[in-house]
Formats: structure tokens, sequence, C-alpha cells
DNA sequence: TCGTAAATGCAAACGATTTGCATATAGAAC
DNA sequence: GTTCTATATGCAAATCGTTTGCATTTACGA
């Protein structure tokens, strides 16, 4: 995954700096969206020197790519995630913060029935669930 | 709807202010939701001196009263909408911004399987989805 | 090894929202 | 109506996540 996003990086003609291999590092080895503070902290272990602007920058490189999701869990601030294509949703605990990733989505078949009754042309959508999770409620 | 909202705060010890009252108005003559600085800028034309601030507060105080709700369509800034306790969800048009109320709600049954499989105790969700609106497409 | 475009770090700007504080005002008590 | 006091207001400054300007550094092809 980490060597996969490098090479398709460096086609494109982008640099791999020590600082992007690390945050591409962080964001491939976590298996949920992270802040861009939590990126950059986990990213300092690795690289020390690395600042938060880096992080935002290689943030936006790898979101126009679409290499990336900006996820808005409605608190204004992004969470980040590497993207794997698969459309899917979160679930986030209220207590305790952490987001699962969930498996399908019962928004499809909503869509075309809000899209005949609108008649928008709808491109996509946002769904996140809430609540406690098992150690939490 | 304005003089109920009116009579429900005054009798929860509220004073009712020209800069409330405006900011009621505002809200109650709408029908979709609108951010800080629209709320702001019509709520001038009524009551010239009001600040962005008491637009902030009382929207604070609406919120606690759960008159309000305080929706979050992914761009990192809110929008508030008077509360009508009826569950709804909103389509937005990315070209005009335009935003429409949809009647229905897709994610009831997704929340029972979601709740079963993750041993979450689910206690909402938030939903929008998006396209171009039939002037836009 | 060199040269150059691209990437970095820092500090300062940004936009939405919140806070501190001194002043003004609604509305109850007289 | 006048007085009183808690509550609400306006302003300026702070906040927080994110972005930008600019001078310096670095990756990588020649």
């Amino acid at each position: 995954m980490e060597k996969l996003l490098k090479n398709y990086l460096a086609s494109q003609g982008c640099k791999m700096t020590k600082q992007r291999k690390a945050i591409l590092d962080v964001l491939s080895n976590s298996n949920t969206c992270m802040s861009a503070e939590e990126i950059y902290s986990k990213v300092k272990k690795i690289s020390p020197s690395t600042c938060l602007t880096t992080v935002y920058r290689t943030i936006d490189l790898l979101a126009s790519k679409n290499l990336l999701n900006k996820i808005n869990l409605g608190d204004n601030r992004y969470r980040y995630e590497i993207n794997t294509d698969l459309h899917h949703h979160h679930i986030i605990c209220l207590e305790c913060k952490k987001i699962v990733c969930l498996e399908g989505c019962p928004v499809e078949e909503f869509e075309k029935t809000v899209g005949t009754k609108t008649d928008f042309k709808i491109t996509g959508h946002r769904l996140e669930l809430y609540g406690y999770c098992s150690e939490c409620k």
C-alpha cells in the first residue's frame, strides 16, 4: 500500500521527501481516519523536523490525486484517511470518539427517489452514525 | 411560530430584546437553514445595531433550549434552522448552494443492522445528499 | 557535481466562532 | 413612572483549525 502510493506519487512528478514518506507511513498504517493534529504528532516520531504546514500540504496533495478522503464529522475539523475507493460510512462513539468504518450503504435507493422528486442530479452523499460503543455504552 | 417561540423564551426567564425579536423573526420566516453570517445580514435590516456576537449568542440560547438545529454541511461552518422536531435531511446544490429539505429517511433500518454488528448503542445520524438542482444541472 | 523546480519551515493571515469586559436595557418590585 | 438588578449587548481581542507568503533547503535529472 505504502509502496504503491510512493510509486504513484513519484510517477506524477512528486518528490519523495522524508516528510512525505513519514506521512504516507502514518496514513497507510492507520485503520481509522485521523485529524491533521493526530497525523502530525505521529509523523513527528518518525521525522521530527516535520511541521504541521507540511502535513496539511501533503494532505492536499494526496486529496488532489484522489488518494485521500477528507471527512467531516461535524465538529468543524477534518479527518483524513487513505482512499480505498470503497464507498463506506463511519460510526462515531460520542464518548471516546472512536471511529469505526461500516460496510454497506442504505442511501442508494433513497437517492433515486429524491432525484425524481426534487429534480436534482445527485452526485453523492454524506452519512455518519453516532452512538456509544460497546465499552462506553 | 414566532409568537410561540417568544412566549416560550419569556416563560424561561429570557428577556425579549429587539435583537432577539429580529433574530427569531428571520429564523422563523425562513424555509431553509442559514449560516450565522446570512442570519446576521438579514437581522441588520430589521435591527441595524445588532452585532454578530449577539446572533451567535442567540443561536446558542435557542440551541440550548432545543429550539434550533445546528447543521454541519461539511464546509466547516454551521447552518441553523428552527427545530421543527421533524426528523429530516437536506440536499445541497453544489453549484448555487441552495439547500432543500427532504422527506423521509433511509437510515433507520441500517441503524439496526449496524447496531447489532458493531455492538454500538446508536443514538443518531447525519445524512446529506449532494448534486445539482434543476436550474444548475 | 551542479542546477532548478519543487518542497519545506516559519511566521503571519485567515474565517468562523467564542470570550472578557464595560455598558445598556428588560422587566419585576416599588 | 422610577428604581433596581440580573441579564443582554457591542466591541475588541482571543481562539482553533487551516491556509498563505516568503526565504531557505532539498530531491533528482542532466
